[in-house]
Parts: C-alpha cells; sequence; structure tokens
RNA sequence: GGGCCUGUAGCUUAGCUUGGUGGAGCAUCCGGCUGAUAACCGGAAGGUCCCCGGUUCAAAUCCGGGUUGGCCCA
C-alpha cells in the first residue's frame, strides 16, 4: 500500500516536474503575454471573461471554468484568430460589504452609518482584491492564457461611467422606473435580502393559520371566509381573491352563510353538514363588497371588495386569498392591476406603527395571537390549524423576514420579454435544452429588474431628483461635471451624494436618489463597460460585439447569463454573446458539494504541487461532458494522468531514447507513399484523428475531441504502432525501415502534441520542445490540417481485421496454455483477405509462429464426433435407453461418427440386441487436437498449429534464455547499447537450444561472446525446459 | 413548495434522441508478454440499468408516479 503511494507520487510528480520546466521557460519568453498579442490583425474570436470575486480563494470548480475557457480560446488562437482575452474583476456587492462588517464587528446599516461611509467602503476597496495573488498565481499555474496586466475592473470610474451610460439609454427609452417593489427584509437588520441570501435561510416552522369570516355587505348573515398563515397582515387587508374560472359555492353552515370555492369546501367540510345554497364561477363574485375587519388604517382609494386572481389555488386553504399589498408579490400584483390602496402600518423594525392602537410597537409575528383572540371575540373566527410550511430566515440574525413594499428602482423587463426571447434564438447553448429549458422558460416569465440596492458598496444609481419631482439621468462623468460644476473626486458614494445642481424646472437643488444599483447589473456591462464604451475603443467595440463565447458554470443561468442577455437586449437589442457552455459544478468524490464546513474542499495548490496542472486539466474536460456534475476524485484524475499523460511521455521517452542514440534529425522524410503499410496506417489514423477532432473543437465539444485524442495516444501510437515497430528503431546500421519509422513517429508525435496543445499545455510544448520545434512555443504552431490524401479506409480496415487476428490468435493460445514465446510453425486465418507481406510481419511476431495461411473454409481441421440423441433413443427403447447410451459412449466419438454414418451401430443390453440408425445420433464437428482455435463461429476465426517440431523446441529454449539475459541487462542497469559477454552452463537439452540458436541469442542481447561452460557463475534460472546459469559480463 | 438536470459493475462512466441479448477503463483474481512504458495482452469474476406502475411481442431506452443527489427559484 505504502509502496503503491509512493508509485503514484513519483508519477504524478514527472508531471509537475515536466510543468515547472515549461512555466520557467514560458516565464523567461514572456509566452503568455505574447500569446494574447498572437494573431493580432488577423480575423478575431471574440471571447468575454466572466469576472470572478477576488475577495475569495479559487477552488477547483474555478479551475474547471477557466480550464474550458482556456481551451477553446486556445484552439481559436492556433486556428489563426487574434483572441482577446482581458482579465476581469467584479468588485461591488453585498458580499464585500458584509465580510468587511465582520471585519469591523458591526452587523447593520446603523452601525455603518456609525462608522462612516467613507471609511467603509475604503474598507470595502482594500478587500476586494484580498485574494488576488492568489487568483493571479492559480491562473498562471494552469496555463490560463489571460491578461492579468490591464483587466477590467467594475469600480473604476470608467466601467461605472460606461454603466452610468448605458443605464442613461435604458432611461432615455423610458424602461427604468420607480416603484414599490415586494422585498424581503429583515426587520432586525433594517435591510432588505438578496435572494441569495434568502435562499440560504429557508427553514420549516409551524405556525397557526387560520379561517377568517368577512361580512358580506348587503347580503344578511353572509360571509366570505378566507384563510392566512400571517394573522397580522389581516389589519392591512383590502381586497380578497378569487380563482375566475373555478367553481364557488354558498353554503348553509351553523346557521351562517358561508362562500368558499367548490373543492376546498368538500375537503374541508367534509366531516360535517352542509348544505348548498348557490352555485357560482369566481368571476362572479367579483366586486362584491365586505366590510373591512379593522378600520385603523383609512384607505385612499376604494377597497374591500372581491378580486380576481389566476394565482390562487386550490391546494390549500379556502380557495380565497387574503389581499396585502404590502406584504406580497402578488397582493402587490394584484393591487397594482385593481389599484387598491397600500396599507402599510409597519415600521421597517418590523413593529406596528402607533396608529394601530392595540398592538402599537408591537413585533408583527408576536401580535399574531392576540390578534386571533381579538378575531375570535368577535365571531369572525371559523377555525384555527397548525400549519408546516417553509419560511425565510435571516441568514446572519435568524430573524423571520417579513416581504416589504419597498420603492425601488426597476428596468422593465418584461415589456422586452419578446426581444429577450427573440435574442435568446440567436444564442447557440450547451448543453442545448438550457436554451429553451431553464433558461427560456425564466425568459418567457421575466419579471422586472430590481436594480436599486439600499446600500453603500455598489455603482452609485446615477439619478438626480428635485423635490419638483423633475429628474435627470446622468450618463457621464463629463455631463455631471457640467451640471454641478464640480470636480467629482470618484464616482462612489458618499462622494458622489455630495454633488447636487440645480433644477432646469425649478432651479431648486437635485439630489442623487441614494440607491447603489444591483451588482449583477455591473457584470452584465462587461461587454460595454470593459472597453470603457462609447467613451474609448469605439472601433475595437464594435470589432468585439457581441461576443462569439463565454463560459460559465450553470448556476450563471438567471446570474450573468441573463443580465448580459438583459442589458444588450435593453440597450442594442441584440445579445452579447453567440456561443456559450453552462458547466456544471465540482462536487467532492461522493457528489455532495464541497463546502468548507463539510471538509471536502480539495485545495488546488496541493494538486497543482503533487499532480500538476495538465492532468487537472485533462480529467476535468475528458472525463464526461461539462455539464455533467464532476464528482472530484484525486484518484480518478490520477489514473487520468497516468493512463494519457504518462503514455505521452512515455511514447516520448522512447522516440528520445533511441533518436539521441542514432542521432536522429527529422529531416528530408521519406514520402508516405514509400513508406511501410504499418506506417501508412498510423498516418491514416493520425489524419483522420485531425479531422474529427477538429469537428469537435468547432463544435465546442471537448470532451468528445479528448476522448479521441486519448484513444489514438494510447491505443494507436503507444500499444500498437510502437509496440509493433520496436524492432525497427532497434537496428545498429542506418536503413529505410528505420528512418521511416522514426519519421512517422515524429510527425505523429508533433501532430498530436498541437492537438492537445488547448487541452494539456505544458505536456503539448515538452514534446515540441523534446522533438526540436522551432518556434518558441508549440502555442504559436497553427493547428494542424488534416491532410485527407493520406486517409485510407482501406488501410484502416485491413489493419482492425489485422488486431483481430492477432487477439484471436492469443486468445487460442491462451486457451490451450501455449505460452507465447513458444513459436508455432503456423497460423491458419478464415475471414479477411490475405493482409500482404509487409503487414503478415505483425502477425508473425505478436503471435510468434513462423506460416500464415489464409482459408476460406476451415472445416478439413475439424473432425466429425456423434453422441446418440436422447430424444430418438427414449421413445424406442423407453426403459433400456439409459444403458445404451452409457454403452455407446464407451465408443470413441470419432469412431462412432463413422461407424454410424456408414453402417448403423448394433448394442446388446440385458441379453437384447439394438440397432441405430445414422438418425439415432447427434454429429458435432469438434477441432482436432493439434489445433488450437480463437473467435470460434466468429466472422473470423484463428487456429494454431500446436505441433512442436525439435526446431520449434530449440528455438523456444533460445527465447527464453534471451528473455532471462534481457532480464539480467535491465537489473544490471546496462547501457542500452552495452556489449556483453555471456558464459552460460546447464540442462543438455537447454544448451542444445542454446547452440543451435547461438546466433540468434547473441544478436538479441548485444553479446560479443557466448561460451558454453560447465558451471557459469552467475545467475541460476529455471525454466520450464529444465535449469540454467546465466553469468554476464562486460 | 415549484422548475430543470441526474442516478447503469466496488469506483469513473458509454449506451437513452430512433425500444430488439447492456459496453469500456480502474480495482480484484488466473495466465501471458516485456530493453519505451509500475505499460501492455488473453481470460475470469463482478449488473435489481434507483424504486413502483403503464405502453409494447419486446423497456436501461418511451410514458406516469415516487425517490437520491445537484442547480435554480420560492
Amino acid at each position: 500500500m505504502a509502496e503503491e503511494i509512493v508509485e503514484n507520487r513519483s508519477r504524478a510528480s514527472e508531471s509537475v516536474a515536466l510543468e515547472e520546466e515549461v512555466l520557467a521557460r514560458w516565464r523567461d519568453q514572456d509566452i503568455i503575454r505574447r500569446l494574447l498579442k498572437h494573431n493580432k490583425g488577423n480575423e478575431y474570436f471574440r471571447f468575454l471573461e466572466g469576472p470572478p470575486t477576488a475577495n475569495a480563494k479559487p477552488g477547483v470548480h474555478h479551475i474547471f471554468a477557466r480550464t474550458i475557457k482556456d481551451t477553446i480560446c486556445r484552439y481559436k488562437n492556433m486556428k489563426g484568430f487574434y483572441v482577446p482575452r482581458m482579465g476581469g474583476w467584479d468588485c461591488h456587492g453585498l458580499p464585500v460589504e458584509i465580510a468587511v462588517e465582520k471585519q469591523l464587528g458591526i452587523e447593520n446599516k446603523e452601525q455603518i452609518e456609525e462608522y462612516g461611509i467613507e471609511p467603509f467602503i475604503k474598507k470595502c476597496k482594500e478587500s476586494v482584491f484580498t485574494n488576488i495573488d492568489q487568483w493571479s498565481e492559480m491562473t498562471e499555474r494552469i496555463g490560463y492564457v489571460l491578461d492579468l496586466d490591464d483587466p477590467y475592473i467594475t469600480m473604476n470610474d470608467s466601467y461605472i461611467e460606461s454603466v452610468w451610460w448605458s443605464l442613461k439609454e435604458i432611461w432615455k427609452k423610458g424602461l427604468l422606473n420607480e416603484g414599490h417593489t415586494i422585498v424581503p427584509f429583515c426587520p432586525r437588520c433594517g435591510t432588505s435580502l438578496s435572494s441569495h441570501e434568502v435562499a440560504q435561510g429557508y427553514k420549516e416552522v409551524e405556525e397557526p393559520s387560520i379561517f377568517v369570516k368577512f361580512k358580506v355587505i348587503g347580503q344578511e348573515n353572509t360571509f366570505i371566509l378566507a384563510w392566512t398563515t400571517t394573522p397580522w397582515t389581516l389589519i392591512s387587508n383590502v381586497a380578497l381573491a378569487v380563482h375566475p374560472d373555478k367553481f364557488y359555492v354558498k353554503i348553509k353552515y351553523k346557521e351562517q352563510e358561508i362562500i368558499l370555492a367548490e373543492e376546498r369546501a368538500k375537503i374541508l367540510m367534509k366531516e360535517e353538514n352542509y348544505e348548498v345554497i348557490q352555485r357560482m364561477m369566481g368571476s362572479d363574485l367579483e366586486g362584491v363588497r365586505y366590510e373591512p375587519l379593522f378600520d385603523f388604517v383609512k384607505p385612499d382609494k376604494p377597497a374591500y371588495y372581491v378580486t380576481t386572481a389566476m394565482f390562487v389555488t386550490m391546494e390549500d386553504g379556502t380557495g380565497v386569498v387574503h389581499t396585502a399589498p404590502a406584504f406580497g408579490e402578488d397582493d402587490y400584483d394584484l393591487g397594482v392591476r385593481y389599484d387598491l390602496p397600500m396599507v402599510q402600518p409597519v415600521k421597517p423594525n418590523g413593529t406596528f406603527e402607533d396608529i394601530i392602537t392595540p398592538w402599537k410597537g408591537v413585533f408583527v409575528k408576536d401580535a399574531d395571537p392576540s390578534i386571533i383572540k381579538d378575531l375570535e371575540k368577535r365571531g369572525l373566527l371559523e377555525g384555527i390549524h397548525r400549519y408546516a410550511h417553509q419560511y425565510p430566515f435571516c441568514w446572519r440574525c435568524d430573524t423571520p423576514l417579513l416581504y416589504y413594499a419597498r420603492k425601488g428602482v426597476y428596468i422593465r423587463m418584461s415589456q422586452l420579454r419578446k426581444n429577450l426571447i427573440d435574442n435568446n434564438e440567436q444564442i447557440n447553448w450547451f448543453p442545448p435544452n438550457i436554451k429553451k429549458g431553464r433558461f427560456g422558460n425564466f425568459l418567457e416569465e421575466v419579471k422586472d429588474w430590481n436594480l436599486s440596492r439600499e446600500r453603500y458598496w455598489g455603482t452609485p444609481l446615477p439619478l438626480w431628483r428635485c423635490e419638483c419631482g423633475s429628474e435627470h439621468m446622468v450618463g457621464s462623468i463629463a455631463e455631471l461635471k457640467e451640471l454641478s460644476a464640480k470636480e467629482v473626486p470618484e464616482l462612489h458614494r458618499p462622494y458622489v451624494d455630495m454633488i447636487t445642481f440645480p433644477c432646469k424646472d425649478c432651479g431648486k437643488e437635485m439630489k442623487r436618489v441614494e440607491y447603489v444599483i444591483d451588482c449583477w447589473y455591473d457584470s452584465g456591462s462587461a461587454p460595454i463597460a470593459s472597453l470603457h464604451y462609447p467613451f474609448e475603443n469605439k472601433e475595437e467595440f464594435e470589432k468585439q460585439f457581441p461576443r462569439d463565447y463565454i463560459a460559465e458554470g450553470i448556476d450563471q443561468t438567471r446570474g450573468w447569463f441573463y443580465s448580459l442577455l438583459a442589458i444588450s437586449t435593453a440597450v442594442f437589442d441584440k445579445p452579447s454573446y453567440k456561443s456559450v457552455i453552462c458547466h456544471a459544478l465540482v462536487l467532492d468524490g461522493e457528489g455532495k458539494k464541497m463546502s468548507k464546513s463539510k471538509g471536502n474542499v480539495v485545495d488546488p495548490w496541493e494538486l497543482f504541487t503533487t499532480d500538476g496542472a495538465d492532468a487537472i486539466r485533462w480529467y476535468l474536460l475528458s472525463s464526461s461532458a461539462p455539464w455533467r456534475p464532476k464528482l472530484f476524485s484525486i484518484d480518478a484524475m490520477r489514473e487520468a494522468n497516468r493512463s494519457f499523460l504518462g503514455t505521452l511521455r512515455n511514447v516520448l521517452g522512447f522516440f528520445k531514447t533511441y533518436a539521441d542514440l542514432d542521432g536522429y534529425k527529422y529531416a528530408d522524410a521519406v514520402d508516405p507513399s514509400k513508406r511501410p503499410d504499418v506506417d501508412r496506417w498510423v498516418l491514416s489514423k493520425l489524419n483522420l484523428l485531425v479531422q474529427e477532432v477538429t469537428d469537435r473543437m468547432e463544435n465546442y465539444d471537448l470532451t468528445g475531441a479528448s476522448g479521441l485524442l486519448n484513444y489514438f495516444v494510447v491505443e494507436d501510437l503507444s500499444n500498437w504502432y510502437v509496440r509493433v515497430n520496436r524492432r525497427r528503431f532497434w537496428g545498429a546500421e542506418d536503413s529505410m525501415e528505420k528512418k521511416t519509422a522514426y519519421d512517422s513517429l515524429y510527425e505523429s508525435l508533433l501532430t498530436v502534441a498541437k492537438l492537445i496543445a488547448p487541452f494539456a499545455p505544458f505536456h503539448a510544448d515538452k514534446v515540441y520542445s523534446t522533438l526540436g520545434g522551432e518556434l518558441d512555443s508549440i502555442h504559436f504552431e497553427p493547428y494542424p490540417d488534416a491532410d485527407t490524401g493520406l486517409i485510407d479506409p482501406d488501410m484502416i480496415t485491413k489493419m482492425e481485421d489485422l488486431k483481430t487476428v492477432v487477439e484471436l490468435g492469443r486468445s487460442a493460445r491462451g486457451a490451450k496454455n501455449m505460452k507465447i514465446r513458444q513459436p508455432l510453425q503456423k497460423a491458419v486465418v478464415k475471414g479477411p483477405d490475405p493482409f500482404g507481406p509487409g503487414l503478415e510481419t505483425i502477425i508473425r511476431s505478436e503471435l510468434n509462429v513462423k506460416d500464415i495461411d489464409f482459408e476460406k473454409d476451415l472445416s478439413t481441421f475439424f473432425d466429425m464426433t456423434a453422441d446418440p440423441d436422447p430424444k430418438k433413443l427414449g421413445p424406442k427403447l423407453k426403459a433400456d435407453s439409459g444403458k445404451v447410451r452409457d454403452e455407446i459412449m464407451k465408443m470413441d466419438p470419432k469412431q462412432l461418427a463413422k461407424v454410424a454414418k456408414e453402417t448403423g451401430v448394433d448394442v446388446e443390453v440385458n441379453g437384447r440386441s439394438y440397432h441405430l440408425g445414422e438418425d439415432d445420433f447427434r454429429y458435432h464437428e469438434v477441432l482436432g487436437d493439434r489445433w488450437t482455435i480463437g473467435g470460434e463461429g466468429g466472422e473470423i476465426e484463428v487456429i494454431l498449429d500446436l505441433h512442436l517440431s525439435e526446431d520449434l523446441k530449440q528455438e523456444g529454449i533460445a527465447r527464453e534464455v534471451v528473455r532471462r539475459i534481457q532480464t539480467m541487462r535491465k537489473d544490471k542497469d546496462l547501457e542500452y547499447d552495452a556489449r556483453i559477454t555471456l558464459r552460460i552452463s546447464g540442462d543438455p537439452v537447454i544448451l542444445s537450444g542454446v547452440k543451435v540458436f547461438n546466433d540468434y541469442i547473441m544478436f538479441e542481447t548485444l553479446a560479443d561472446v557466448l561460451e558454453i561452460v560447465d558451471d557459469a557463475v552467475g545467475q541460476d534460472w529455471d525454466i520450464d525446459q529444465g535449469k540454467l546459469n546465466i553469468l554476464i559480463s562486460i
């Protein structure tokens, strides 16, 4: 076990050493910066980096995202495109504020104001880049080509200025409004929460839910029954809502007449007796007026009547929903539709206003029991139930959240719904189902975008307002300067709040509306603001819009993917990106989310020092499609490293070992048509690979491409081409065989290196430099083009058949326990046409046979056998059949078949004699004892001749001896080309083999002398054929 | 609570669009090969294709319900 770990380490550290060497070279030669300019002047491939927040450490999932981005961009760069890759940092937002609050030991807005906005945002600014060094180092270490020298930074004034410009564009189109929105609000912290924060705080709670009776005006003793889980909102009730298309009933119940939904009546009243007086549609109830439950607040608009709404469900309650527009989103929307008054008698700290005399100053939820009691006393309560449901709590202080109507500024995205959907049509989604599914569905129901945040650290909303109601949206720094005639030190709060200017309508002072904006708007503006458009880079912006490609986690569907599309639709009515890869999260080995509290987080830095970046990159891209969740297993990653990168390094090592010995340089390559069949095969496969990989890459199919590359490197190149051609590299003298082998292997390695360069940039560059690449880095090379003229489909088919033949031959040997080291005389192959002398050599050496025959019919190798057919014997012989059968089975089955066919068989049992004819037997074909078969019954069959002549036996011994000598050479760490002297003693049978194959043994083991002695004093060996002792000296 | 995705050998996964005897790799065991490779080759063993129901001559595959894990939303 311990050994295994050491092995894995050393294997992995080979990778790390290689990468560190390449990294050092990249640093020396400034490769990354040069790549950023590579192909400048050519056509653009327009990529956009989604800005991470640099105040948290990068994790494995960030490496995943960056690998996906980098691989596509590197590919396009090699394909000849100029690929600008500007880095970006997302700086604003509540998470930053919260981090600073923690640092300062404060936790609400009052405390921030006490501390001072100016020092507070200074702290925010500092905190933003807490971990920027880690991000930069990670980016460099994984080889992500990204411009970190000149990134876009969402908190810079130039960036903010472009954001302001876009907001003014939207404002000019009349798409920016102020109005109420219902927001989740923590009464204790005094702030609304972002949806992300709310999502963290859902808990299952059990609360009282009550059935309340609303007295109908103008109908004696008649009530509408409604249901609520928040009794405290009844004080703010202004309407009831019913479903327009459902049936409602008026029933007689306990001497009163009650109106509720028919479906609900059946469920709620099933144990009781009630009589239906009247049946009607919900829409029939619209406009019915009722008496308010409470009269603390006098509404300023008509209220207290029945409305209709589609959101009313029959899942629970009575099918009648009590409506308080100030305290629920559905309620609010309904209020807008019916122009209902907004009754809001609750203070921001969650207590009732003084006008609610009985409960003034009481926290609303605490007032519930007493409100219930009050209703009960007045006979308006019909029942109380315990009701369990999910309710949000403040994730920081555990206070139940309240939904409040708050004023806010929003973009009317609902008005742009059709544009969003049309623009989405032009986007190429990976995986494709996101387009119509998750994202498309979201667009179908898109809501207005609540842009405003009552916070401090964010892009300030550039809206100034005068008390006369006049508004002005500022679209640039220059405009602000001109209006105010003041210098603006920076665009953040509180500085920007101090800027005022006279109202053009009334001359009074205009003040900024003190919101900052949602930070998703910041990052969604990146295509515009990263270039400081339209103040600078107009031409560059036009060249880069829309972007060709972005890639982020699937959690960004309603985040960045949406904000990008929303802003470009609102400003330009165009999508801002054409293709997008949504990748899934990286989970731990058990499929659980990685989190610090679970302690299952994989530290990227550890992986960099143990396994290296290419291993992580390759594993993440090749294991499954990017949108499949990655169950990150270090073992699986090591396996990917071992099998792919390890094999590649090894093939390269093999090439280098012999190329150095022979002083081989790639020059004057032999024309492929003049190379051996096996070379033309590998070049066929290579060029096919180029074609197929390119096809996958063009379709953003990184996993498909990596699978093809893996197969070629491991199976075709290493396990087949190198394996079957090893001897061509060993030969001492220069030959055409050898030259072409080098040429073909060199070309294969170089092309493969270029193909994998986007995936495993370090290994690719190492292969390139080892092969003597001319440029400073492989990454400046063009991506290979397939030479389709070299693709020979017949050759590919032939080789597939040949491999099958070898496989079946080995299987045939295995069936009879015949070692491959023992040469056999003949293989007989059925199925394919002859392969030709070149390829047949491969079969001869792989199967260790002297001859190969191709036959159409193998029946001559089979003998006919027979056994009695029990179905025939039974009916004929009855009780004796078993005994007759036993008797016949004593005979040789081959002889039996012959006799049965010729004369029939006579048997005597218990004194009775029987004659069995030809038809009483079943016949079988069995292979003769001399042969062994692989693939019997298949399309291709291989038969091997097991007969061993004296010669073959002796050669078998010779090969055993060679094998032992080679093992000893290896153990002694001899140089590959070291010459040796051999002294061998042993059993006579062994020595006779050695004598006959003296020259062969010397040639194979690079021996200058081979002496047979009486008693060699080297190593003892015990092989199948006998014992021997071998002494090697130099 | 809702929407989307997901579940296949001990582990990682292919197959699902278009129904027809589930296929790899790793790990295990037996055997073989080896002067590039702790690699490789032959063989064995290992499956409730998450569960239940439906459609069908036939379901891993299509449909419905449930469930696991994930994401998004509430």
